[in-house]
DNA sequence: GAGATAAAGAGTACTTTTTACGCTTATTGT
DNA sequence: ACAATAAGCGTAAAAAGTACTCTTTATCTC
């Protein structure tokens, strides 16, 4: 395994994180102060990434990146766009930034999404901090269009491939799968019909298990997603709608 | 602009043709011959593809390719994921390649899907060549792979957005839409459910024109796609089915 | 332990979309 | 003129989606 890094290929990981309330992006804290400490020349926030390795797969870097992060095993996650753009580092922070260490400015960046559940990604280090999507910091580089783009992509997808399960604990209830889809689409779902829908669907298995909410009253049942049932079942019939 | 190449950055290009009756892909002849005319090392099929230079964005890039084969507009053509296996090119007669063009082995190739019908796509040059999905010839590099990946990948958007009218000119009769849809789904369509389904639709727009068949018998109406109307309408209403 | 509370969870009626299939109309080659 | 072929219309049944009313269940408060 050659460990020199590629200085012009990284790696960028938007990851998305449900607290049962909003949705939150993984950011890491970018900080650089070369005279004065009253006076930093950079103090923002930047998406969770690396320069990969010479024999290092992309795959695997954005895991080790996550890894790096939590200590945990990765998220779910998944490729969806490479920025290249050869502007893509032109402010003067994020040239210094380069420079500071030792990467090529004109770095092309493989950006992958990935999906948690907050409370299955834990973080100690307060350099890294969840931030909501809807008010991110100042960010480095051009993240927040990264940020973006990898929202819109998964908004797409969640419409073809069930990922948004990986936004919650493998078991969960029907409320907070609901609350997920009020939160990512930002639209209110009648909370019977859904349930009957989703009832309705083999994979959602339900558990015998109940779980007591916060402000409780009637526990709610758990359910999990089971892949192996989806899998078996995707009739793969497309929509001819468009 | 710096014209040199990145020698370790490449775009590759799935272009998906249909003819009317097949989806193609075009792929460009791939020959290298050091010593005995008889004795070819190299003589198989590649993606059309090219390192990018030094200040040129991705999709520039990838239109730059398209230009050279056609000379005319690049097609329709969206990025769809980038390959960075190390070991992607492991094969000699790859390996070989790469040093006669003096690139680097461990290139990212970023792979973008195309989309057109082959009559609005004319090749001159006997080096390229279309070639039925079904039917592909012997590939370079991961080549094969990439193709299979692009064509999983434009199956799943197809059901999210309107591409699929790319395969067709832009003026199309319901027939030959249909039968885009059944070649690429492999699935048969009840003509006169289809056509109810497509007529209703506001954004598929009736012309005034019609079209004589080949083996003609009564002549065709001819439609549009309008994005402008498809922008206009789409509610964006997600399934929550999955 | 009675009653209030909040969420789970059934039920029902209506609308829209999808599917299946019979039948008619239009155009051209022979 | 007629056969052939594809375009195109109509109808009915099934399935899926939407809107709302009402009941049940478990827990907290008093």
């Amino acid at each position: 395994m050659d460990f020199r890094k590629i200085k012009n290929i990284s790696v960028d990981i938007v990851l998305f994180g449900f607290d049962g309330k909003d949705i939150n992006v993984l950011l890491s804290k970018r900080y650089l102060n070369l005279h004065n400490p009253h006076y930093p020349i950079i103090d923002d926030w930047v998406l969770t990434g690396n320069h990969i390795f010479k024999s290092e797969r992309l795959d695997t870097a954005a895991q080790r990146v996550m890894h790096d992060v939590s200590g945990h095993d990765a998220p779910f996650m998944r490729q969806f766009r490479t920025f290249g753009n050869p502007k893509r580092v032109t402010k003067n922070k994020d040239l210094l930034w380069s420079q500071s260490q030792q990467i090529d400015p004109r770095t092309l960046s493989v950006g992958y999404y990935a999906l948690t559940h907050c409370s299955d990604f834990e973080i100690q280090d307060p350099n890294y901090q969840w931030f909501p999507i809807n008010a991110l910091p100042e960010l480095g580089f051009d993240h927040q269009y990264i940020i973006e783009m990898a929202f819109k992509y998964v908004k797409e997808i969640i419409n073809v491939s069930p990922i948004i399960y990986h936004l919650l604990p493998i078991k969960f209830t029907l409320n907070s799968l609901l609350s997920v889809y009020e939160t990512i689409f930002d639209i209110t779902i009648d909370n019977r019909n859904f349930r009957k829908k989703m009832i309705s669907k083999p994979y959602i298995v339900q558990l015998d298990e109940k779980e007591r909410q916060p402000n409780s009253k009637k526990p709610a049942n758990l359910y999990m997603f089971s892949k192996d049932i989806y899998r078996h079942m995707i009739t793969e019939k497309p929509r001819i709608i468009i």
